[in-house]
Parts: C-alpha cells; sequence; structure tokens
DNA sequence: CGGATCGTTGATCAACTTCAACGGTCGTGG
DNA sequence: CCACGACCGTTGAAGTTGATCAACGATCCG
C-alpha cells in the first residue's frame, strides 16, 4: 500500500529504499470507513494526510447550516487545513471520508523533523506546495471565468473521475451551488 | 532597496551576507512606471517576481472581453503564473504594474539553479509556496463562504491597505463583481 | 481648456436560491 | 428476505442577488 506514497515521491526526488523506510516511519497508516471524520470544526489540525486509496473530503458549515466542500482528495493527493495546520491553531474545517480510506498521516512536530532530517523533503515539500499552489490559482481563475452552469461542464471534463464515484450534492456543493440547481443544469442538457 | 529582500529572507532561514550578495546576483532588478506590463497573455511567463514597493496586479480576460484581477503584490510578496511558470508554457494572464514598481525578477532556470546551488532555498521557497497555498486556499473559503457584499466588507478589514491606494473597479473585479455593484453597496453603507 | 477616466444612478434582466413536495433506491433491522 | 425509513435526485413556483446598459457628473491630467 505504502508503494504508492514510494512512487509518489520517486516522481520528485532520488531516494534509496532504505531512505525510503526511514521517512515512513514518521508516518501512520490509517483506515477511515465511509463518513467518518479525522478533523472536526474547532479543533487544532494537528495530521496532515496523504491518501492513499479511497477519498477524503474539507469542507465547512455556512452560518445557515449548509456544509461546503471546497476540496476533495483521491489516491496521491495531500491534504489538511493548511493554515490551522501551519500555526497549530483551531480550524473551521471538518475532513471526512467520502469513502472507506486508507491514507498515510503525519503530525505537524513530526512533518517538522522529517524537513529537519531529510533535506531531501524539503525538496519534495516545495514541488507539493508550488503544484498545489499553481492548482489553487487556475481553481481560483474558473471560478471568476465561469458562470456555475459553465463551471459544471468544465469540472466534468476536467475531473471525470469525480463525477463516477461521487454523490451530486458534494458536486454541487463543491462547485459553490445547490443540488436542486445542478438538477436543472443536467435537465437542460438531456432535453 | 534589495535589503527589503534580505529581511524577508532571514524571516525564513539564515544566510550570510556573503551568501546574500551570491544569491541576489540571480535576480534582475527592474522597475516599471504605472501601467506597463510585465506578461502578456499568449506569452510564456518567463519571470517570477518579488516586490520591492508599489503594486503589480495579475489579470485576465474573460469572453465578455472584461478584465479579471485575481491577484495583487505589494512590499515582499511575489507573483507570478504559477502553472505557466513552472511548465514555461503560455499563460493566460497578464502581469500590469497598479503603481510604479520597484522588483526583482528572476526567470525559470535561474530559479532552478539557484535551488540546486543553494540548499537553503529550498527551505526559503518551500515556505513561500505552503503559505500562499494556505492564503489561497482561505481565499477559496471566503469565496464560498460570503456573498459578494459581506466579501467587500470582509477585505476591507482584512485588506485596508489596498482600499486606500487601489482603484474601486480594480478592487471590484478583484472580488468578482461589477464597479456599479460595488458603488450599490456603498451607497447602501453611506444611509 | 478639453478629453479621457472613474464613480454613480436607476431601470430592466438573467442567474441562481429557496422552499415544499414527491418518487426511487439503498441499506438495515426485524 | 422483506419492509421500512432515511437519503438522494428531481420538479416547479416564487424570491434574491447581482449583471447589464445607458446616461451623467466629477476629477484628473495633458
Amino acid at each position: 500500500m505504502s508503494a504508492i506514497f514510494k512512487q509518489h515521491l520517486q516522481k520528485f526526488i532520488s531516494i534509496s529504499d532504505e531512505e525510503f523506510e526511514q521517512i515512513l516511519s514518521y508516518f501512520k497508516l490509517i483506515t477511515v470507513s465511509k463518513k467518518e471524520n479525522l478533523l472536526l470544526e474547532g479543533q487544532v489540525c494537528k495530521q496532515h494526510y496523504f491518501v492513499l486509496n479511497g477519498c477524503l473530503r474539507k469542507f465547512f458549515i455556512n452560518e445557515k447550516g449548509v456544509e461546503i466542500t471546497t476540496e476533495f482528495a483521491i489516491e496521491t493527493w495531500w491534504i489538511t487545513d493548511n493554515k490551522a495546520f501551519e500555526h497549530q491553531t483551531e480550524s473551521p474545517f471538518n475532513i471526512q471520508a467520502v469513502e472507506k480510506t486508507t491514507a498515510l498521516t503525519i503530525d505537524f512536530h513530526s512533518q517538522e523533523k522529517l524537513l529537519n532530517d531529510f533535506q531531501v523533503m524539503e525538496r519534495y515539500f516545495r514541488f507539493i506546495y508550488q503544484r498545489a499552489y499553481a492548482a489553487a490559482q487556475m481553481r481560483l481563475k474558473f471560478l471568476y471565468d465561469f458562470s456555475k452552469e459553465d463551471g459544471y461542464y468544465n469540472f466534468m471534463e476536467a475531473q471525470p473521475q469525480f463525477v463516477q464515484r461521487i454523490p451530486q450534492y458534494l458536486i454541487a456543493s463543491y462547485l459553490g451551488f445547490t443540488p436542486e440547481y445542478l438538477s436543472e443544469i443536467r435537465k437542460r442538457k438531456r432535453s
């Protein structure tokens, strides 16, 4: 299972089998079942998750009591509330399993230690954050550029893997509109 | 002027004066006047900018021909189209000076070389991208959480430094609505 | 002084939300 | 293995939010 993580690391940096085993020892392997929570709103965000298989999502609850999903993570994606993780403060987010999920998890202090002990991990995380930041910038562009309807078609094309496995109300939530409106868009397309 | 950059580096890593001079040699110092362009849509995004003073913005032009500003950068902020920079591909964005601006600039290959030559710069950029990603995540949350009106009040509170120096139509563009609507919000507040 | 740029106003219009209700399906307990 | 309840997607009507368009006044700058 953790071979997935090894392959992912080796896409960015070169490490020996021995080094990998040492690096892996900073992590814990966890499995959570569908709807199980890994972080609750108001808690300090202690962990950074690397999904090996399954799917996690990050969401918050707005003043109307509606869940808004801001992020999904599937195989080989990292997920956490980075701001709360970095400062070890309370998070406004929840992290929950969409499906049964296996992940590696590392707490803040272990991650700091890992970065100090392995220079090459600075390089790895520099890549990871750089890519994640670039992706977030493009996501912002899409939000500004597209109407909600076009955003849906764009997402369908760009991430068909999600549309297969994720319930529609979560997709609507992620795209920033209501399930009813998603229904309407789909009806329009059909006719 | 470049002392600003030195101070910024030293907030994250420790370097000697000598090292700093070497690092600085990878950059060029530029000054641009108001409305001058540093990147045009369709060009390969070759440069990464670190603002020493003044203000840059990144924007694109939507299908209706309207400029949408997705990012500002003032003193000690980095700015580029990270996706296009990383892959050295054409960018859909423009980068333009809002005011007369002085910045350090580094091209992609120099940045790669800098990262290879100075281990400590991997750490510095890991911090930079980590913070930038966390900030982008919070920005996304605000976009999902707030109505446009609330988004304006929130921005006013969080970034009063902008509201002073940036024309209103740019603020409206950044917040994702029209100047007319901003006018309406302001009128409502007044009464 | 004269033109371009910026903020404002008000009327009309489109995109999207809210609410209430209904039918299908899926999983769980009896 | 069936029945029931919870959950999910869908519909349609009415309501909001914010966009569009055209016009005007103020200000800045050459």
